[in-house]
DNA sequence: TATGAATGAGCGTTCATTCAT
DNA sequence: TATGAATGAACGCTCATTCAT
């Protein structure tokens, strides 16, 4: 029936519309400091209107970070298929960081910030769920590596660990990049950071 | 005098311990969660008490980030000025880092979450002028780096980015460390930093 | 539409019903022992509603005295259009006042207890506003009295004052009048005043 | 003992410093919005001390009150015992108030916004002393009145009618003053009062 | 389904008062 | 007597959430 598709339709066009207004206020202003009118206001829908999408605002936050991931990895896991070897793997997990946080930097404060909060009274379900997610996330990357890693050589560092240290350097760009304005090219950030990683700094 | 000396020792506990306790709960409730009675009642002081030190709530969190960033600062300029080269300096830095926030990881957490509020409106001076600081505190490192790179060589990134990748791949440690429960071994975390860093990634 | 306009009388009741309880506890309590809760308890309404309505209490406050000001302008100003003599402003003037005073005995007092807080800090902008309101009102009838008085008359005294001395007379015996319990006949008081200024006082 | 007699002497001193800066912080501030701290302060004295001079807030602010009404009535009682006739009585009583509210201005405001508290849960006894001396200072000028009015003559006024105005002009008359800048001559606004009492308005 | 008025618990902050020194 | 640190009750205001329409 087009009459109910239609319907179907706006009401997943307005779902879209409010938590993508409510990363950016999230992300801008921090969890606390934004209420539910300002969401609502940014969405020219009611108030009332935003509770019978979202449970509540806890729901509605972990369900932007927890949609969000899910794309991200996604697009990792695709792009790392496309790999065979170490070298490529790090180039293309630079690479992915870097593109998907520049098209969505407002939940990549989000995501750096949720980590900071670790121990904290059990949290929600969300909560708990969406930390799940991340820690699934960075296996799979530890994975990769690892799986491309050489059976025959020895490293002196782990998988977790090579994984760690692209996370890090990535995020630790992406940073300087939302200080500096963000209106920098990225591109120069990645090349560093695989010389930087793939390369023998020469002392 | 021995009786003023007395009093002033003992506001200077009584500080010191409202300073620990807050740094604890904002470190792991947050900002916002938590609430002035908490750090008053985890210091067994009156809520009033708290505003004879410190003039309010932004007061006592930004004094808080402040006064470890300056300790901060003093030991990792205290250990880089024993170094010379480049190798020394990284090795240094990121032994400082590590040992630091192993220390006071509560404090390492309360930094990084304020670092992801980029872009909102101004904030309070005090907010500005921590802000500024942890600025100084990047451009201390990028240029005891830099001055250690052999002027006769080409490096294929610049100091800065290695500077980023050094504090990422702390950053990143620090926090898996933090999940794990905070009670494995750090040391061979930084024996992997320094390797993946120093040396060539045979692939 | 019947159903909107029910609505908005509804929202206009009630905040009609918020400005009345406010204007009785304000001028019993004052403006400071007069709590919001105290309000919100009086009209039957929760604390955040009274938010709803008003800004915050200086806006509620103000609010009262500024709508009830206005009342009592429009009202003399009818009552002075009437009169072309001296003699009959003077009798229409303490009339208005007794008369409206009477009606709005917490009016009253609020207008002469915030006439006290003069040189204070500017104070918010309502405050101000109210009091060039005030000035206004007593201009007015400075300008009514001055544009009465023969052309070709000495009289000793300036409008100003004879506005000064009628107002203040007709204050004083409001205060006597609410001292005294408010249940006697203020027609008496208007005669006397009159009878004072109006006629030599035989000595 | 001269001693004894220099102690008594500073604390006389003491305290009236405390009921001079007070007196001037209630007057400008209003009641509430003064603290203890800015009493203190203006005295150069700690807080803890205003505390052995006075009970508490309440006792330090109608002292003031108390001890300028007394001085007040002391000083009317004075003027009028010099005179026999009404009209002398009338212009002694508003040559008093003005020279003695000009000296002590912010007594007059605070005088004035007192008044306004009527009906007020009883409030302290020190309030209720208080009210209880102006009514009496009220009839002691209703008596000074009558008293000279002539046996013989028929008044269409009463003795406190009369009063009323007197004392009603000028408080308007001051407050003018006062909203000025308090710093023209109060002696044309005695003249003016007198004139519009005593003598006929030529209509 | 959408609205937006109403709610009320909760928080930051102030300040009169006390009391050990 | 004088101090000033400590107290804690109280207040203004916010905002997530509910619910009648």
């Amino acid at each position: 029936m087009t009459i109910a598709e239609r319907k179907t339709r706006e009401k997943e066009l307005r779902r879209n519309a409010m938590l993508e207004a409510a990363e950016k206020l999230f992300a801008k202003e921090g969890y606390h400091t934004t209420t539910m009118d300002d969401v609502a206001e940014a969405t020219d829908l009611s108030k009332g209107t935003l509770y019978l999408y979202f449970k509540n605002k806890d729901d509605l936050f972990f369900t932007i970070l927890d949609e969000r991931l899910d794309t991200h990895i996604r697009e990792l896991k695709e792009r790392l298929s496309k790999t065979s070897d170490l070298k490529e793997a790090i180039v293309e997990l630079v690479t992915e960081q870097l593109t998907f946080f520049e098209r969505h930097h407002y939940f990549f404060r989000l995501t750096i910030a949720e980590q900071c909060k670790i121990e904290k009274t059990p949290g929600s379900d969300l909560r708990q769920h969406f930390l799940q997610k991340q820690m699934t996330f960075l296996m799979m990357i530890e994975e990769a590596l690892s799986g491309r890693m050489s059976a025959g050589k020895q490293y002196p560092f782990s998988a977790r660990s090579l994984a760690l240290c692209l996370m890090g350097s990535t995020h630790a760009h992406m940073m300087n990049w939302l200080m500096a304005g963000g209106d920098q090219d990225l591109q120069k950030s990645r090349d560093e950071i695989i010389q930087i990683i793939l390369n023998r700094i020469e002392v």
